[in-house]
DNA sequence: ACATGATGTAATATATACTTGATATTATAT
DNA sequence: ATATAATATCAAGTATATATTACATCATGT
């Protein structure tokens, strides 16, 4: 899995850092970490709660074009 | 979890039974029906599969507003 | 009536998302 | 120089996404 580089802009878009985003989604610190360096696999309902968090839709975060996936 | 019928109507839009987009996506026929019956919070990664096994984008098949607070 | 395809469920098993608690590092401020 | 905040990462535990196997129901067709 690829870094998660639109989540980490948008947080600073934002200045949330990882904690205050964990929180305001009801998860660790760390997961919010791993997400954003792509160690994780997040669940929708997380990414849900993340979009909501910092007002930008499941595309703008999570959309991810093709390239090589090895699920 | 509530139900997604959006996914169980883009496939039908698509002419697809939950087996043939269960094979398009590598996952059992199971899964997708419990995500579509609402009993599984799957990945993204497996949403981003489905999304492109129809055509749709995450925001059309998995966006949902605030679902029901509880007042 | 019978066969078949599509769907809804259930039980048990495994992989992995996520937690908690800790340490290390880097940057910024005092 | 030294605190402190933010990030990165590790290790061990818990919760749950997903697989597999199985069975029941409903629809459509023969």
């Amino acid at each position: 899995m690829s870094k998660n580089l639109k989540l980490k802009a948008a947080r600073a878009e934002r200045d949330m850092t990882q904690k205050a985003l964990a929180d305001a989604a009801g998860v660790s610190r760390q997961t919010i970490n791993a997400i954003e360096q792509g160690e994780y696999n997040p669940t929708i309902k997380l990414c849900l709660t993340i979009c909501r968090a910092l007002g930008k839709t499941l595309d703008e975060l999570f959309w991810e074009d093709e390239e090589d996936e090895t699920i």
